[in-house]
DNA sequence: GATGAATGAGAATTCATTCAT
DNA sequence: AATGAATGAATTCTCATTCAT
């Protein structure tokens, strides 16, 4: 059982890096430490008693991102047995953290490399699942038969391209919410044979 | 005509955007003015005197390589003729500015807005070209019947994911050369009937 | 009689003493309170429930050292018959604790002012001994017959002097233990007639 | 000819050194350069314009400092042809600058280490005069056989021995004034034979 | 037209100290 | 008595921008 003071230490925590990632979506990584620790409610000191440095909170709020993605991929991955609901999964859960990922694809090179390392982890995670269905329609013969791995960048690409140019496509509302279903539509009619 | 001061005045300020330019594209958009303006033989308040603002800088030196850009991409139009010989071009093209165009994609975001649209602007140039031929492919039955947009966004989806991904595909050399070839084949791979 | 708590209570705060004393001796007197309760094995709030601030903490650590030094000093003082054996003893006394010595003279200027008088307080006790002995030493006729606060001022800054300049003149091992011979040996050229 | 604005920078890169030079001299070296720039009089930007950083600061005051201390004992050196001279205008030179020289030695572990070098060299230089004279004086006959060297440490003990306790000898006025005399006498009669 | 010294508003980070637990 | 999370002022340093020369 937790003491209060275990539990309150693990709230400023969590709230910094909720408010964080907040701002982090909303504006982009270039956010002061000072403005997360003013929106978060705490003294600008307090930030740095949770995280070492800046790099520090990057990687925690990262990390912890890629990692509840890795989750929910995982989730997808048992239930999805067709490649239509493979793409759909797939969109589904990006959609719920568009803000997030989205500053994360675009802003990318912003980051401390020890970050990215976390990243490529994740997409090649993705990619396995990805990977392995694609073979496996590729013997029944319903696809085309194209490097599973071309594939998997090719569809990526298009939702990075969607994503990366959400202000030209969708500024307001987002952006794969809104083109989900082309997008899937466009790849399927792609690959299919 | 123009005087000897007017010469002087247009070659300073081309000295500085070149130098920008080259620096922009070795090490990123975060270098300082004050870095531009040694580089470039000039003094750092001199970069103002010819730039509002960083700003400004910024909206010329990226509003003069998509106007270049257009231009080769223009030349390219007349003369390719089949689908394949028009992909290598465009990747040729990019190929020749490879470093600063994955700048651009890269670390868009600490560019000012304004920037953005210039970009915009330049890529749906491409875009027309790239549909016109699509469309006409289409109509000879060459090619599936997806809408032509989606060609688009798939194929330059390709192309920057590649790019976006440089430091994962061929962090040393250039990611293009590199990978033109399976980029181009897969590309054609998936439209083909 | 003292009651566990009371005993708890000194344990603790000796050893948050003997850490910090640990502590500055081999890194100077910068090195953080947080540093010292972590290596003491205490919280941080610790230090300040046992020492009002950081300058109570040092005046008590620097005041302690000078008590133990004088007491070493005041068995020497009975012990040494001639003024070759003083010196000795004084030299062995000061290498028992180089280390911490060394800090205390080097970094004096960041240290509290209220701990620089008990310094002084201690330095005349050791200088009272010194000067009973020279001042019998003078009378027998076997020194020169120069004020016996100058020959202490002299021995003091001879000695100071090699702490001082220890990276100059030992960087790796103790100054003392390697010059002591030669110290003790020109001082007492230079009194003698 | 310098030009107008090559006259003000230097004026200001003057009045941040000397500025620096007198809050060092009056309370250590651990001013902050805000304090400095605020003193001086320039925004705290202005600092930084002028040393690339606080370390460059303190190089080149501490550099100057010893420079002109360096070019003083050099002409000392040519005048002076009695140790008792030589013993005066050391003093005489030191006395001078007593604040600031009293502010190096007792704070010399607080500064980087390459500031320590240039400390060192000047040193070095004195000692050689010093040395020279010795070695002439005890070839005379007129003082005692003992190693110039540590004669030399002797007396800089001495001195460095006053200075440092000169809020036990002095607090109010300068101390080197106020026991040159005694200094000397003593020195003196402790060398001869 | 070109200069470059000066600016000052931030940036991340440190640390002695407090106080509710 | 001991804890340790929270504080916030202070630190060095960066950089686009201005303006007198």
């Amino acid at each position: 059982m937790k003491s209060k003071r275990q539990i309150q230490k693990e709230t400023t925590r969590q709230k910094i890096m909720d408010t964080a990632c907040r701002i982090y979506a909303k504006e982009g990584f270039s956010a002061s430490t000072a403005r997360i620790a003013k929106e978060a409610g705490v003294s600008h000191g307090t930030v740095f008693a949770h995280f070492q440095s800046l790099n520090d909170l990057l990687e925690c709020i990262i990390g912890e991102f890629q990692i509840s993605l890795a989750a929910e991929f995982h989730d997808m991955a048992e239930s999805s047995i067709s490649v239509s609901d493979f793409l759909d999964t797939h969109l589904k859960i990006l959609m719920e953290h568009e803000d997030f990922y989205l500053r994360l694809i675009t802003e990318r090179s912003l980051l401390p490399e020890e970050v990215q390392y976390v990243y490529a982890d994740n997409q090649s995670a993705i990619a396995h699942h990805f990977n392995l269905m694609m073979s496996r329609e590729m013997k029944n013969g319903t696809i085309k038969e194209i490097p599973v791995h071309m594939l998997f960048n090719t569809w990526l690409g298009m939702i990075h391209y969607y994503l990366w140019n959400k202000d030209f496509f969708s500024p307001e509302e987002p952006v794969l919410a809104r083109y989900a279903g082309e997008l899937k539509h466009t790849f399927l009619s792609l690959i299919r044979k």
